[in-house]
DNA sequence: TATTGTTATACTCTATAACTATA
DNA sequence: TATAGTTATAGAGTATAACAATA
């Protein structure tokens, strides 16, 4: 990793330094980067990942669910939904109490390959994160939850 | 703001509930609709928003260094500092020191509209962590700076 | 009438490579 | 030989509207 340019320093001291809303783009950014190189090896990418853990745990969620909580367009799941059913990893099944919806469900495959998935995720937040202690760590967790799902 | 749909909550309980680098981009989703939303009525985004902010500041930053700064391709730049410049807002100053760079610096124009612009995004922030304390903004602060910026 | 999933489309964003002028 | 800016382009992501099936 490349030393910041002497020049950056000046940036460094600029409003943006403490501008929430521009940290948390950086910080995302970063981590974004680091998650989709540690998923590309399961050919996952972050938001495929995503859905595929979802559909691996026990919610049994519709993809109208999935889009609220992703916050992606239902077309969009569409297409991510499409990809891992081709794949084998995911399966449609009709919603018995509501004919309109799929609820999305893993396959064997898919929660094996999710499960090594979340193994090589968690070493690389784990690599971005170092320089935090773990009570940091849980701190940081809390207060970005409670901007992630403000209706707490 | 529609409440959460029952079906919701099973996701809430999922492992992804947890993850940092989905509360991250979560998180980061919300801020950047508001942050954008907030910015329209001045004919920015947060990506102009950023550049034309840093242009304003002291610093004086080559586009190489705003690339760097904002995690941008410096293609991408390119075109940003483009619509700036058309609009009157920024200029690009060759660098006497190295002629291959541009340094862009902002217009009176540039610099007041960053400011007017600050006005409504800082607004925005604070409709969106009102429900942090202004320890815990301060908190959570300091420990996104350390991911954003992890070469201190 | 409203909602779920789907398709289509257009637009923005992102990533890459190649070119030029300077260093 | 390397770097700053630029251009072009292709791919990914995003947003919107419309439609069929179902509620």
């Amino acid at each position: 990793m490349p030393k910041p340019a002497a020049a950056e320093s000046g940036l460094r001291a600029s409003a943006l330094t403490d501008d929430l809303s521009f940290l948390l783009a950086r910080a995302n950014a970063i981590a974004l980067a680091a998650g989709n190189a540690a998923l590309s090896g399961h050919g996952l990418k972050a938001r495929s990942y995503s859905v595929l853990s979802l559909a691996a745990g026990e919610a049994r969620p519709s993809q109208r669910e999935l889009a609220e909580f992703l916050r992606l367009d239902p077309s969009q799941v569409v297409s991510l939904v499409d990809d891992l059913q081709t794949r084998g990893l995911v399966e449609r099944r009709p919603d018995p109490a509501d004919r309109r919806a799929n609820v999305v469900v893993a396959t064997d495959a898919g929660r094996a390959l999710a499960s090594a998935a979340r193994e090589s995720a968690r070493a690389a937040e784990e690599r971005v994160h170092a320089q935090l202690s773990d009570e940091d760590r849980q701190t940081l967790t809390d207060l970005l939850r409670a901007l992630a799902f403000p209706e707490d």
